[in-house]
RNA sequence: GGCCCCAUCGUCUAGCCUGGUCCAGGACACCAGGUUCUCAUCCUGGUAACAGGGGUUCGAAUCCCCUUGGGGUCACCA
């Protein structure tokens, strides 16, 4: 019934064969400026459509091919309970014919039905749901997203990237930090074929339906495998491949300690583990309600003594000597894997092909392999990238908050002896005990610390997904700012969409070097895809960004189709660099008539300072009440005329009247055209704020 | 400290695999001009790199070795 399916090894071998093979032309685009490649201009690719469930042909388990005689009957089938080394079928065949099935009539030759092609390539994103979701594993997400989509273009297949969730700390993960990290990843038009389904609005309005398991390798959330993994570990210490661990974490610890006191390096002494027999291992293992000791034990791998070498796509061959991977955990004495062990059967019984990486996982890699080896597991092909750092060289993380929210707040206390950490507590409604810990580098929680930006005004470096979107950073502009970090299409280009990452990504041209985040690059992306969206699109989700990271606009202007709002949006967006600089450049619209304030700097220079050539900017202001009074249809282009007019007759620039007039409406030198700024407040305002200017500034 | 990885402008990188077309190209940043009612854009021009030392070769950014420097990792976190 089945084409014997090529084995999952030699396919993969293949796939990393035509990497090789596959050179990139040279570009056309050299030694011209920078081109703009995609199929749209900075769309996100958002065809969240999940893959339709009606499942490929055969796709065989890693391993599935694999004669490993010892393998117990845990490792002869897969996780559909079917048979190892026969091909698996998706979906699982039904049992039997329905009942009362009769046989459709003889209609002639069925019309071919062209069958679906499996996956040859399947890559995954595996984040551990802990909070929002770093920037560096955005990166990790999206080179995985696409390498399955470009991988599925090259052979004809379906994509095959699957979401899972790493939930196997259990003190550290949560629900919602996982429905966080999916929104992260769609919102930047990352979608997933295969993991939680998950639902949202998109961009443009559409309902959206990301995740789904044609393949029928799920579930996705680590938490509920626990049963396939307990087979594993059950068949490797029974096959004396692992072994129960009774030792405690603060013995261990204890060791580690005197180890690096001494300057040596520790290593896990497993004589005692070994020197138990196996049914006493397995009696002290099992629980007492089946008739065991229940004592508590974690499980560590039995390492053989040889050598590993890792063969990686962008590192080349990776060797590490024999005894350099200790006997480590697989499972914890809470009964969860550990994210070594997790790691290695998911990928298994996922059927994922390729792992990409950042390169922080690499001294992890030997472990994984020695795993696969005792398991009788084809390693997945590895490719490991560069690491994302700070500007000062540091890797770039979740603390980076921490330590700038710190300095702010001890700065503050150096200072100010008024400033002093209970009063702090008691300003911010932190925990004082949390606070001091946070003070003292004991933890580095996110929440203190933004607590701790407000207090302090200081702005938090953003690392997570969701900061950049909240600082107004675009989608497009992320995706293909990190694209660029570590990897690059080649030649000149380097303003590109997703969809060209999709079709062009390869690891080959994955580099070998870390990258530093110059914020001052992104910024300029986003300046440039924002000042050159279609005005239609800019006020759409400028006006969607406001309603939900700044309020207080959205209740201004509700309404993104009012002609008020679209004015604004003219005004403001060949202006603004993200969308948070153009609520910004709004602020003046927000506040009373009665309530501006005015610049002391800017109403010495603007207004009092006189000129010999043209006197004060007060006494120009004053002569320009009568002008805008006089406008009749109060809109930009009329004002302009007006202004303009009235200039001339002065024999005046334009700008002498605009800034005293700027002062006058918004309290500052600085603001959107004169004429916009004036049409935005509306007539009443400006004469109001004009008069209140000339009494009281 | 052990182990592992890496090395082109300040930064991201192209070029390296397949040595000559490279006294090294693009972009961001920076500097100097210009446009502009402020701000921001925008335009023009400029400064700026093959870490060092040995090899191999007629020829090295490119291949090899050493040194130096940087990073990662050494958990019952992932």
């Amino acid at each position: 019934m089945h084409s014997p399916a090529p084995s999952r090894s030699t396919s993969a071998i293949a796939a990393a064969k035509s990497f090789t093979s596959r050179r990139l032309s040279r570009s056309p685009f050299t030694r011209t400026s920078a081109t703009f490649l995609g199929s749209g201009r900075f769309r996100p690719e958002s065809s969240g459509t999940p893959q339709s469930a009606g499942g490929w042909a055969a796709m065989p388990a890693r391993g599935a091919n694999q004669t490993d005689a010892a393998a117990s009957t845990a490792a002869t089938h897969n996780t559909l309970g079917q048979p190892r080394g026969t091909p698996p079928v998706y979906p699982p065949p039904r049992e039997s014919k329905p009942e009362g099935f009769v046989p459709p009539p003889n209609l002639g030759p069925m019309p071919t039905q062209p069958e679906l092609k499996r996956p040859q390539v399947v890559t995954r994103f595996a984040p551990s749901p802990t909070g929002h979701l770093h920037i560096g594993g955005a990166r990790t997400a999206l080179f995985c997203w696409a390498y399955s989509r470009a991988e599925a273009a090259r052979q004809g297949t379906p994509p095959a990237f699957v979401l899972r969730i790493e939930d196997t700390d259990q003190a550290r993960s949560s629900e919602s930090a996982a429905k966080g990290m999916c929104e992260d990843l769609a919102w930047l038009g990352i979608t997933w074929d295969e993991g939680p389904r998950h639902e949202r609005t998109g961009d443009a309005g559409d309902h959206q339906v990301i995740g789904g398991d044609p393949r029928h390798v799920g579930p996705f959330f680590q938490a509920q495998r626990l049963h396939l993994y307990n087979k594993y570990i059950m068949q490797l210490v029974e096959q004396e491949k692992a072994f129960p661990a009774f030792e405690k974490a603060e013995e261990l610890d204890a060791k580690r300690r005197e180890a690096t006191s001494r300057k040596q390096t520790y290593h896990y002494d497993n004589t005692a583990a070994l020197a138990i027999p196996l049914v006493e291992r397995l009696h002290r293992m099992k629980p007492v309600s089946e008739g065991g000791k229940g004592e508590p034990h974690v499980v560590r791998l039995r390492v053989t003594g040889e050598p590993i070498t890792v063969q990686d796509q962008v590192l080349g061959e990776v060797s590490y000597a024999a005894g350099e991977v200790d006997d480590f955990v697989l499972r914890k004495a809470d009964g969860f894997p550990t994210y070594h062990f997790a790691v290695v059967i998911d990928d298994e019984t996922m059927g994922v092909t390729h792992v990409l990486r950042a390169q922080e996982h690499l001294n992890n890699t030997p472990k994984h392999v020695a795993l696969q080896q005792a398991l009788g597991f084809a390693s997945p092909i590895y490719a490991h990238m560069p690491i994302i750092c700070n500007m000062d060289g540091s890797k770039m993380s979740k603390r980076d908050k921490a330590k700038t929210a710190r300095a702010a707040a001890k700065t503050a206390i150096q200072k100010d002896p008024a400033i002093s950490p209970g009063a702090i507590a008691q300003e911010t409604g932190l925990d004082p005990a949390a606070l001091a810990d946070f003070l003292a580098q004991n933890n580095d929680s996110i929440e203190i610390a933004e607590a701790l930006g407000r207090r302090f005004g200081v702005t938090l470096p953003e690392v997570e997904v969701e900061d950049f979107r909240a600082a107004g950073y675009l989608p497009e502009a992320i995706t293909n700012f990190i694209a660029l970090l570590g990897w690059s299409p080649g030649g000149d280009i380097e303003k590109f969409d997703t969809a060209f990452i999709a079709e062009r990504f390869d690891v080959h041209r994955i580099g070998k070097t870390s990258a530093k985040f110059d914020r001052m690059k992104l910024l300029s992306f986003n300046t440039d895809a924002i000042t050159t969206m279609a005005p239609a699109e800019f006020n759409r989700r400028f006006h969607q960004w406001a309603r939900d990271y700044a309020p207080p606009l959205a209740a201004v202007f509700p309404d993104s189709a009012a002609p008020r709002w679209e004015m604004l949006c003219r005004a403001v967006q060949p202006r603004c660099k993200t969308f948070k600089d153009a609520a910004d450049q709004t602020a003046f619209l927000l506040v009373a008539d009665d309530q501006v304030t005015f610049d002391p700097k800017a109403v010495e220079k603007v207004l009092k300072k006189i000129d010999p050539a043209t006197g004060s900017g007060a006494a120009l202001l004053a002569g320009v009440v009568s002008v805008i009074e006089g406008v009749v249809e109060f809109k930009p282009e009329t004002i302009h005329a007006a202004i303009e007019a009235f200039a001339a007759t002065k024999n005046l620039n334009i700008g002498k009247i605009a800034q005293p007039l700027r002062v006058a409406l918004t309290g500052s030198t600085v603001s959107p055209p004169i004429d916009a700024t004036l049409a935005l407040l509306g007539k009443a305002s400006s004469l109001a704020r004009i008069h209140r200017c000339l009494q009281t500034a």
